[in-house]
DNA sequence: TCATTTTAGCGTCAATAAGACACAAAAGCT
DNA sequence: AGCTTTTGTGTCTTATTGACGCTAAAATGA
């Protein structure tokens, strides 16, 4: 293998965070405006380079708290998966994981020790205007990551709080597929997927209507039967 | 950012892959027995160390056209996940990029220049037995990744030749998931399922027994409706 | 030749789930 | 008290699923 040692790349590795939210009936990204170069004052992902004692998830732990304020021990993180194009970092060869993360609909997260401007921006002016490096294109895969995992796991309630209503839920599958549901059938679902959700026994008053039931987060991490977005309805009520 | 430099990781990185395949009736995947330290002699996955000039998409295809003489442009690939933990590799940091690749139940492959001795072996066997590295760990991961994406996506077919009969899509997902599925009922769901599959025209004539109509894969990557694993049924017919 | 065996494929029926609605309940507001 | 708004339940029809009976088309062997 010695001999082969000189063609092996050797390369720095950054972790990328994709932080969704759901605010106002739309899908938000948090995205923060860089203060170095390349791509100074361009909107960015949150993320930086993997240090020697560290490994990936770690990483993306400590960038999350670094660089947003947000608790990363609460919220969902999963591996996204690894982009290594050649032409991805100016700055020479960087390969990056990039991580999903899924978050409540938390007051602005404060800009930590690192005090870059990080904000929530709704994902669809994101995917207009564009980000800097490739971030772009990771965030489009994090976007369909996101949509085919309602479908058939509980993940939905990772955008929601500690407790929620149902049309709060309603809110999230909403917002992250585009679509309207019927709240009476949606309703039927939710409430009769097994370890789906729990009622806590409380309720809250919104501004006006009728007192909606709390539910928590039931035990099951995959839906049966599964939330399908296949068939669309739409809500003409 | 150049006062941080030192504490940035610089390391390498490699491509390994979990190639998988169904043979009588069992899940095998493809295993070298390694020629050189570390774990010299135990079993592996096949893989390298991502060279300078290559993503590590060319780095996979790479390998799976080196050591396995199978055509990678032919056989279904994706990026299955990072492994980062600092202990995977004796001989220092690396940091692994694995690839899921599904096979139709081809001739033993030939090992190729680097002659390395590879060979397909159950799964469960290999599961017992263990691997070197990680290996065993990743091997896990890339199992229930492709049990997952049966359900919910076209992907049986990969398992398959060019053409192939219901009979033998069917013994990919008894053997994928380790259940019994009625034949008629299976016959009645992937031939309603749009885009899944369609008919070639042609027959096929087994040892004994009605010749079964031939298939090819259809245009369709996600199947609507999905092929649940949940609710299992027991062919006691 | 003709029953037997083997594999392939279709049809039927009951139970379940999904989509489309009507309607009742519980709050605030005027 | 009556109106509006939001929440929650029930009903009806249709589609899908699981269980399983039955027919079709080949090889085998008495």
């Amino acid at each position: 293998m010695s001999t082969l040692d000189r063609a092996h790349a050797v390369l720095r590795v950054t972790a990328d965070l994709v932080i969704l939210t759901v605010r106002k009936g739309a899908m938000h990204v948090l995205v923060i405006e860089r203060g170095n170069e390349p791509f100074h004052g361009m909107l960015a992902l949150p993320g930086g380079f993997l240090r020697a004692d560290e490994t990936l998830e770690e990483a993306a732990g400590r960038e999350l708290a670094e660089e947003t304020g947000l608790d990363g021990g609460r919220l969902y993180l999963e591996q996204l998966r690894s982009y290594s194009d050649m032409e991805r970092d100016p700055r020479g060869r960087v390969v990056t994981v990039a991580y999903l993360a899924l978050a409540p609909d938390l007051p602005i997260p404060t800009a930590g020790t690192d005090a870059r401007a990080a904000r929530w921006e709704p994902v669809e002016k994101i995917m207009a205007a564009g980000l800097a490096f490739d971030h772009g294109r990771i965030l489009a895969d994090a976007i369909e990551r996101a949509r085919a995992k309602l479908e058939y796991t509980t993940l939905a309630t990772a955008f929601c709080g500690d407790s929620f209503t149902v049309s709060e839920l309603q809110d999230v599958y909403e917002a992250v597929w585009g679509v309207s549901l019927d709240r009476r059938n949606f309703n039927r679902k939710v409430t009769h997927a097994a370890g789906f959700i729990e009622p806590t026994g409380q309720k809250r008053q919104s501004a006006a209507g009728r007192p909606a039931v709390l539910y928590r987060r039931g035990p099951a991490a995959t839906l049966s039967p599964p939330m399908l977005r296949a068939t669309i309805d739409r809500n003409v009520d």
